[in-house]
DNA sequence: TCTGGGGTCCTAGGACCC
DNA sequence: TCTGGGGTCCTAGGACCC
């Protein structure tokens, strides 16, 4: 990159320019901005189960995820607040109105976290990095939140990156660096791998990246299976040509209530009423969206955290309550005995087989004077 | 480690079709 | 009566992610 006057930097970087970026602690960043008097304090965004921990809780090893008797064990000093949605939403979307305006090309993963493609950015905007700083001053400057961002060649590389730089930090792992940067890393950090498949290769002595660049695909498979034998086998090759989609359609709505333990089961009235907000729920999001879609989960969830999904599928795909309810309940009644033995502490629904309720219309004016409109 | 709410993708068997 | 080779769709479960 050469500046007015100066050379700073000189390389090669081949292939597209990536940026993951991920706001530090989500839910519990946007209670430290909006209540100062929470800064510099060990903060825990939910009641029952932890959503989000402050970096000064998870000094104490406080995590997302964890029970919260336990993370008010760990860390009893710890402000406890309940979680704001409406306030996340907003935040979450002044993010990515920020990601907008700096890269062409957004993919979303999560509420707080993109890739972003640069690739045509460069040189005119500056280097990779100087992009990247940029991106982390806008939302900090206009959102008021600390984002990590990782840069690389490649997705898996840059959200590697992005982990290894958390929080508030920028870390540029340049296409010459790349092996050097993965190789070491233990395989149950890498994107993708959790307890079931890294289990599978501690069995056999694998435990970094290096190791597993040493297996063929085929034996990766035989270890993982075909999908997931031959995408550990891509990465460990640091080969990954995924690209960065905007705009990805969503695959399912769904929406579930913890019914908690202990306390005496619900009543069949209880039960079908909480379907029928969950119901509401979801198909209020989809008519929001424009969307339809045709098969109906039923998930549960039973007195020892094991988990069925019952399903059905419709004729036609819609985002109307009434059908949707009348399946989830269809479903439910002949889960009854089940529910009955195991005793339920979850129940959710989900609509898949997703469609643009756009493209249904169009469908549906197809086929009735059987020509397209053009 | 005793567990929230929202997702994605893959696998495998069975029904059904040509 | 026994049997190829290919495909799609549906259902249920599992792994993984934040």
């Amino acid at each position: 990159v050469v500046g007015p006057g100066r050379c700073e930097h000189v390389f090669v970087w081949p292939g597209p320019i990536i940026l993951h970026a991920d706001v530090d602690a989500f839910f519990a960043s946007v209670e430290q901005r909006d209540d100062p008097g929470l800064r510099g304090l060990p903060v825990i965004v939910g009641t029952g189960v932890v959503m989000a921990a402050s970096y000064e809780a998870r000094d104490y090893g406080v995590r997302s995820g964890m029970g919260g008797s336990r993370a008010r064990r760990l860390c009893p000093q710890a402000i406890v607040a309940p979680s704001r949605w409406s306030a996340y939403v907003e935040a979450s979307k002044a993010v990515f109105a920020v990601f907008e305006a700096t890269a062409p090309l957004v993919e979303r993963l999560s509420i707080e976290e993109a890739f972003l493609d640069v690739s045509g950015l460069v040189p005119a905007a500056g280097s990779p990095r100087d992009i990247a700083t940029r991106l982390r001053e806008d939302v900090r400057e206009q959102v008021g939140l600390p984002i990590t961002v990782g840069v690389a060649r490649t997705k898996i590389v840059a959200k590697m990156a992005s982990r290894a730089a958390k929080p508030d930090g920028l870390l540029v792992v340049p296409p010459a660096a790349e092996r050097a940067f993965l190789y070491p890393l233990r395989i149950e950090q890498l994107w993708g791998i959790g307890p079931a498949t890294a289990a599978k290769l501690h069995d056999r002595g694998i435990r970094i990246v290096g190791q597993l660049a040493e297996l063929t695909e085929p034996t990766l498979v035989s270890i993982l299976g075909k999908a997931s034998g031959r995408h550990v086998h891509a990465l460990a090759q640091n080969r990954d040509r995924r690209p960065v989609q905007a705009n990805r359609p969503p695959r399912s709505f769904g929406a579930q209530r913890a019914l908690g333990r202990s306390r005496s089961p619900p009543t069949p009235e209880a039960l079908d009423a909480a379907l029928a907000a969950l119901v509401e729920r979801v198909t209020r999001r989809m008519l929001a969206s424009g969307h339809t879609g045709r098969t109906v989960l039923l998930r549960l969830r039973f007195d020892d955290f094991s988990r069925a999904t019952r399903s059905h599928t419709l004729p036609e795909a819609t985002a109307g309550a009434e059908p949707i309810l009348a399946a989830a309940r269809m479903l439910l009644a002949a889960a009854m005995p089940v529910i009955a033995r195991q005793g339920l502490t979850l129940v959710g629904v989900t609509v898949a087989n997703i469609a643009d309720a756009r493209a249904g219309l169009q469908l549906e004016l197809l086929g009735a004077d059987g020509l397209a409109a053009g």
